[in-house]
RNA sequence: GACUCCGUAGCUCAGUCGGUAGAGCACUUGCCUUUUAAGCAAGGGGUCCUGGGUUCGAGUCCCAGCGGAGUCACCA
């Protein structure tokens, strides 16, 4: 804490007037109100009162300029000595001496034009209601240069609230962010899925390949694992007789971090009984072209250097079409070694052992095909190998009804037809379990009580996975997902 | 995990060839009744990330560590 403002704690309580008083403070506009109506309406704007912060502060005299900074924006404040006569110490003493910059402060007063055309607030009155008693990073700015920005990333995220307080685009990243969930919610409301919670705290953990957190539960004596995926629960609630289920999940891996990755991260999942990967696509294109008119009033967004438009349809292109017209080459039936030797012409390197040819083909995918679709591409019918929880193809036992939609290089969402035969689900099962334990990697217990949901009969269903923090990084544009992150994790201080 | 860059005042940064620690903003004091990056004058403020080493002398050079950013790898 700053010695010289804690000393002004004691003066001011000197004065009589508490750092922290306990009485509310009604306010009955904001900056941004004030801006929008009081060039019509100036009658209205007689006696107002607003709260903020206080951002400015330009001492001269008897009478003095300040800028107030409210959730909505900032507004000039303007002080006279003459307005506290009865007490002029209130202005020579608390207001030019006592406040400092970032203070919570309420001010009553009328609103005027200045001389050279600002719209400014004449304060009457005003009330210390929080003490500030750390300096802000207060940012000053000219046409040409930014005086003391507040840039260090890591500052700005493990000190959010700083962040937030300086950096007024960065509210807007997440009040944006909060219009995209709550837009998804009402599309899916619209239909008429159920939105539900299910546990984040699994004794088994299953769904997405990746590893997980681990916890244990004292009086049970048992381990717990912090979801990685909620697929296998959502899709027990379409075995028990929900047509269309939805939950916004908060999912963990125990992974690297980079500026795609956090260890926590949102999805959104949507399981709908009856329907097929085909009928999603195409729910998909309307969910998203809904989204993002929503948020952004229109359909296109401007991504770094690219403009993406999410207006529906989306190009389609089957996996190894895609390979291929990037590529060149049909990989679809050559030998591993032919598709090492390709990963080696391409300057790539092999993924660790052990593989299988899928795997190779993946990589080739991941690094030379996905980063150039930039438009919103449904990239169709993934091999069997790599999904595992997805219904072979009805025409190619070889593939899967599979997509994912890549926008801007980089995987948005990812959908199946769910695979509901049981028999099918345990062989798969088995199979990458047999995998891990080719490779040296802790084995996974089988979800047994998954297995019997599906025995139990799963109606054909459609579900979808979307990525809640990339979308959000797309109609940001952010180039990190911890811009979207409130608290991003960091390491301790 | 590898590599590159970075770490100096509350914030953003400069610091030459190794020779007494700097600027702007912020802060403190004074003047100023429509200013606006307010201005003018004066002033205070440093574990130069940490620990070693080289040197008469290290913010500067070397080594190690810590922290951050970026790229790659991992994450099917």
């Amino acid at each position: 804490m700053d010695p010289v403002r804690q000393a002004k704690i004691a003066e001011l309580r000197r004065l009589g007037i508490d750092p922290f008083p306990t009485e509310p403070f009604l306010v009955n506009t904001t900056a941004a109100q004030i801006f929008r109506y009081y060039p019509q309406q100036k009658l209205d704007f007689k006696s107002v009162r607003l709260a903020g912060r206080l951002w400015r502060k330009r001492l001269m005299g008897k009478a003095s300029f300040a800028v107030l900074r409210d959730e909505s924006g900032e507004i000039q404040l303007y002080f006279q000595r003459d307005d506290f006569a009865e007490r002029p110490e209130l202005y020579d003493i608390v207001f030019k001496k006592l406040l400092d910059l970032g203070d919570v402060l309420g001010v009553e007063g009328f609103v005027f034009t200045t001389k050279t055309g600002e719209i400014t607030v004449h304060v009457q009155r005003f009330r210390l209601l929080a003490k500030c008693l750390r300096p802000l990073p207060i940012e000053k700015e000219t046409e040409e240069k930014t005086y003391a920005a507040f840039t260090d990333p890591e500052l700005r995220y493990r000190m959010r609230y700083v962040d937030l307080i300086v950096h007024l685009g960065v509210r807007d990243i997440f009040r944006r962010r909060t219009t995209i969930v709550q837009s998804i919610r009402d599309f899916f409301n619209q239909r008429g899925y159920l939105e539900v919670e299910t546990p984040i705290l699994q004794p088994v953990y299953g769904g997405a390949f990746a590893r997980p957190f681990t916890t244990h539960h004292e009086a049970l004596d048992m381990q717990l694992f912090l979801r990685i995926s909620n697929e296998l629960y959502l899709k027990r609630l379409i075995v028990g007789g929900f047509t269309g289920v939805y939950e916004f999940s908060k999912d963990f891996r125990n992974e690297g971090i980079d500026r795609y990755h956090n260890p926590e991260f949102t999805q959104v999942e949507l399981y709908v009984a009856y329907q097929d990967y085909l009928w999603m696509m195409e729910l998909v294109e309307q969910l998203l072209e809904s989204v993002v008119r929503q948020t952004l009033g229109k359909t296109t967004v401007q991504y770094g250097e690219h403009e993406i438009d999410f207006a529906a349809p989306y190009r389609r292109v089957r996996y190894y079409d895609a390979i291929e017209s990037s590529l060149g080459v049909n990989v679809r039936h050559l030998s591993e070694r032919e598709l090492i030797e390709l990963l080696h012409q391409k300057n790539l390197p092999l993924p660790t052992p052990p593989y299988e040819r899928a795997d190779l083909i993946a990589r080739l995918f991941d690094k030379l095909v996905e980063p150039s679709l930039i438009q919103p591409t449904f990239v169709m019918d993934y091999p069997i190998e790599l999904s595992p929880l997805a219904k072979a193809h009805r025409t190619d036992p070889e593939l899967t009804e599979r997509f994912e939609l890549i926008v801007a290089g980089k995987e948005l969402a990812n959908a199946y037809s769910e695979l509901n035969d049981p028999i099918d689900q345990r062989q798969r099962l088995e199979k990458q379990m047999a995998l891990r334990a080719a490779g040296g990697l802790e084995a996974m217990p089988m979800d047994e009580d998954f297995l019997r949901a599906l025995e139990y009969g799963m109606p054909p269903t459609a579900g979808l996975g979307l990525g809640i923090d990339r979308l959000a990084m797309l109609l940001c544009n952010v180039p990190s997902i911890q811009e979207v992150l409130l608290f991003p994790l960091l390491r301790p201080e």
